[in-house]
DNA sequence: CATTATACATGATGGCCGTCATATATCCAA
DNA sequence: TTGGATATATGACGGCCATCATGTATAATG
């Protein structure tokens, strides 16, 4: 059978929307082809009408992820204290894709790693202009070193099946990240 | 045909050596049970004389691993550089198990779990000794804030395929580090 | 030395995967 | 309204996987 226009477009987006949350969930190893067009609720055969590969399909979705990220917040202890949450760490679906497919990213063929990095640079850029650092370069570093810390503990936080320990992980990261000015524990307070 | 009782032994520890290999390399799925017994020089029938199942064996490679992590230095500037090192970021199979692996481990059954648990429990404990914070709670939270750093970090830099970005996400997060008493940056001049 | 136990190799099984060929239904253009 | 284009469904194919059954050579035991 065939479809309108607008739905071939709305089935697309609807198949991008899904792997997003699957590749998140689960990652892309696990997650077939048949499983994604399932829960767009059509049937595997009409993939290869949209993307070339399942690897194209990794590829697009995560470019898809980069339009997603929000800044909201111009304070590093409020987006902490929102990335560091119990309920981010509980909602790999519509979580941090950095947290939740980074690794599996540094095994991926070159189109999902391209696009992971584009993310990485606009997160390192978005958290640039928060850092309160007293120059450019120190805001920059402070931009990187905030990120990797945040990504570094949601990851160990998620990980564990010791739930007093990943709240522990949680906690004491929001009480570390610091401006990297010299002047420390910041956030220790928001904890 | 059978083999010496030493025989057996040496088996059992060389397949979890190529396991533990493998598995940092290319993750727990694309690793098959075939792939693990050829690299120690077996072929696959023999498998499940030393292992009930795969899940088995990822468990049992986790809990070896443990073992591996040498503390060496006593001096956090000194951790650092070996650990946020091209050397170590190139080197996926003899490196830091939960840079390789955190991420997949969340979604494995409880063994791996709980084994990697007691390995990040570990690094806590480790770092702990290092950092010179005043009182105990400030030196387990730089513990947790540095560990959480570092594996963030080389799991970033491991992921871009900007090698430029890749050397700066290395090198910003040496000069970021801190020991989380307030006095910032202690790291900044190794870098 | 004879017997038993067993480690490993070979090979089979059932299932799932990515991909593709084909058929069909229906949108779109004329 | 009609004819062609095409999006999707059905189904098949080849390959690979974890697991298991069996055979056999050889170590261990007495």
């Amino acid at each position: 059978m065939r479809v309108s226009r607008q739905q071939v477009e709305d089935n697309k987006r609807t198949i991008l929307e899904a792997a997003g949350r699957l590749f998140r969930e689960r990652g892309f190893e696990s997650v077939t082809v048949t499983d994604v067009m399932k829960s767009a609720g059509l049937t595997h055969g009409g993939f290869y009408g949209y993307f070339k590969s399942k690897d194209d399909l990794i590829a697009q979705t995560l470019a898809g992820l980069r339009g997603e990220a929000e800044p909201k917040s111009t304070d590093l202890a409020a987006v902490a204290q929102r990335y560091l949450s119990a309920e981010h760490r509980d909602d790999f679906a519509h979580g941090c894709p950095l947290a939740a497919l980074a690794s599996e990213v540094s095994r991926q063929p070159q189109g999902a790693r391209t696009e992971m990095t584009a993310f990485l640079k606009r997160q390192f850029e978005r958290l640039g202009k928060i850092a309160p650092g007293l120059d450019e370069k120190q805001r920059r570093r402070a931009a990187i070193g905030n990120s990797a810390s945040m990504i570094g503990a949601l990851i160990l936080a998620r990980m564990t099946d010791d739930p007093a320990l990943s709240n522990e992980i949680l906690e004491a990261t929001r009480g570390w990240l610091s401006a990297g000015d010299g002047e420390g524990a910041k956030t220790a307070d928001v904890a």
